[in-house]
DNA sequence: AATGAATGAGAATTCATTCAT
DNA sequence: AATGAATGAATTCTCATTCAT
């Protein structure tokens, strides 16, 4: 007797017991088997809801990607200038929900899978394009316009290296002291331009700098 | 066919079969039939020259992290001023030798394998303190002493987080785009305080900041 | 062809088979591969059902002693006096259950590779205290006690080397040459020493011997 | 430049080299390399003075026979009646060039793998037919001839039930204490049927049995 | 004579996937 | 829907044997 709608929590808890399993004993020994005895399941049923093995791992890599993208749009959907925007970009990544040490260690694994998995690449891809244009869109207004394309890179090579260095660290990551470091890298690259009260979300921009749009 | 004094040949060969395979197929198959055939040899005669396949992975990640202190420390020994030092650490990581793709693809699979491999993890902890002490001793003149510690912690994840991007970008990477991003990171932190002439190798200190030591 | 409940069929039929294997090819040739194919399953199929290899190997001599006890223990439970114990124990060695051709090699085949195999010395150990003990208790009621253990000594050995020696004679072994041989060992180990009347099962015990408990 | 007569040496340690390998870590364990090894050579020469491994096997096996042998005919030379005789036997099997602890489990394994091998079980016949043999012509002159048959087989079994004890007892085998219990066995098979004089080696024989040739 | 390099077959074991129930 | 039995391919590793030096 099939019971209904079981197939939104298997998947759920599918993904789930993936990225622990990745996080735990990494990509090459994340085996069906083992995602499926934590997810308290039996290996044959993984099939089931999942086309096979490469499926699933996509899903959960998927999954993650998409905790992210929420943790930055809330904190976005506060903000209201475009420093604020930045920091919410840069606070989205080191909030608490994306940076438990599974899960980092599970996108650390993802991420030196991809280069050799076309789906895992796309991820990257579409992922990468929205932080980038999500802090384009704020520094822009903060920073000459030709600097922007470099500080947008450099930024979002120091959040990864910042989580890089998480996932590499004994211990629990300390999120505060991370994020400092890429606020303080943000603080620099905006140098003391003040956040120009024109652009306050809501208000009408009047004044100008020389590298608004 | 050479039949004597084959073991550093062959070592050799298969350090760099390895690193070529991981970079071209990943870590999960990089199996050891792979290396042998990458390496023009018998998939039999890998465990005469290494205990097993964890020793050769081991050996390669080795390699990998020789080379770069290699390149650094060429650099290092040209510097003459404390920002030198900064630069040639950065320059160093960013040298052509050391990014080669599939280097930087072997790189990335290497780290994020580490966390379940004892071993990688303390090639990690050495090769980071390493570049710490390279670069506290660097920084530790031209910026407040209490700042130090976490430029370098910036540095080194940037510098981190743009070889992460070299690896997940198609194409060949864009060294030296890469490495202005660093330059720039730390003439940030440094700010526009001049590499004090009194620091200069080879000359007397006389003048003083108030970070100096 | 059933799907549930396999696990104790396939683990006789893969112990039957093991034996069957040890005894037509040895030890060392007893592969898992052959084991299976023997057994009409998979090579994969083995781990499914034993932890691996040696485990197998263990469950299948534990199984041959298993018999061994059984067939003893049939016979002890019809004895009725001290000598028709120790006879018990003989004919239970030389019971045609256990005297099968593939059964007797395999056991030796085991004895074998016990010095270097601390789970089959255990089984051994184990082994040699029932027997020893189902002879002693027996043989004290008819014999001097001080010559009991050397004569349970010499019994078992007299039977492990009649085993051998079926184990090593081409052709099928002669079980009642065999048995024969260690009956009358027996008898001369006790004399004439009459089984004493008082001592026969339900009986009380009035008269006596020297050497009686 | 080839030195001459190394081939009996270089025999004789490989043939060693076999025997303590086997009796330390079993038959299925006993390489190629490691008897090389142990012997203290390469392991590519093995092949240069054995045709083939198991060449090297059964050789090793036919020395520790002809060990056996020497030991039995040395006492046998010095035996002057028909007990005597067959005590030689016994104390040649328990003696102590034979019974080094390496050899007894060797021993073990050699019988073990025998019924799989052609050359071991010649061996063993050959072997056998000796110990009948010796014991045959001994016993006859001191019990029924009707009886001699079972009495040798008897106590070839127990002697050879004693070796196996001592391949799986721990510690070393109390020699003196399993041919005792051989010793004894022997009194009891001839009775208290003294050593006729009349067959003093040296003697004619005058006098008769009813079971004398 | 001797080495140790090299091969290739075969060992145990793992695993994604399929399938009968 | 779910299980766990089953397969067969692939993986790591071992080993007897051969061979260039």
């Amino acid at each position: 007797m099939p019971k209904l709608g079981m197939k939104p929590i298997r998947r759920r808890q599918l993904i789930d017991a993936t990225i622990a399993v990745i996080g735990n004993v990494g990509f090459s020994d994340a085996t069906v088997s083992r995602i499926a005895k934590r997810a308290g399941v039996s290996p044959g049923i993984v099939h089931h809801y999942f086309e096979d093995k490469h499926a699933l791992l996509e899903a959960a890599m998927r999954d993650l990607l998409e905790q992210l993208r929420t943790a930055v749009a809330g904190r976005l959907a506060l903000a209201e200038t475009p420093v604020q925007r930045a920091e919410a970009v840069i606070d989205g990544n080191f909030s608490a929900e994306q940076f438990s040490r599974e899960a980092i260690t599970a996108w650390l694994a993802f991420w030196a899978h991809a280069p050799h998995d076309p789906a895992l690449m796309k991820l990257r891809r579409i992922n990468l394009a929205r932080a980038h244009s999500n802090l384009v869109s704020a520094l822009k207004w903060v920073m000459p316009r030709a600097s922007v394309d470099d500080a947008v890179d450099g930024l979002v090579a120091l959040i990864d290296g910042l989580w890089l260095r998480a996932a590499l660290s004994g211990g629990r990551p300390d999120r505060e002291a991370l994020r400092t470091i890429a606020r303080d890298y943000l603080d620099r690259l905006i140098g003391d331009t003040p956040d120009p009260p024109s652009l306050i979300k809501g208000t009408t921009r009047t004044g100008g700098f020389a590298w608004e749009r």
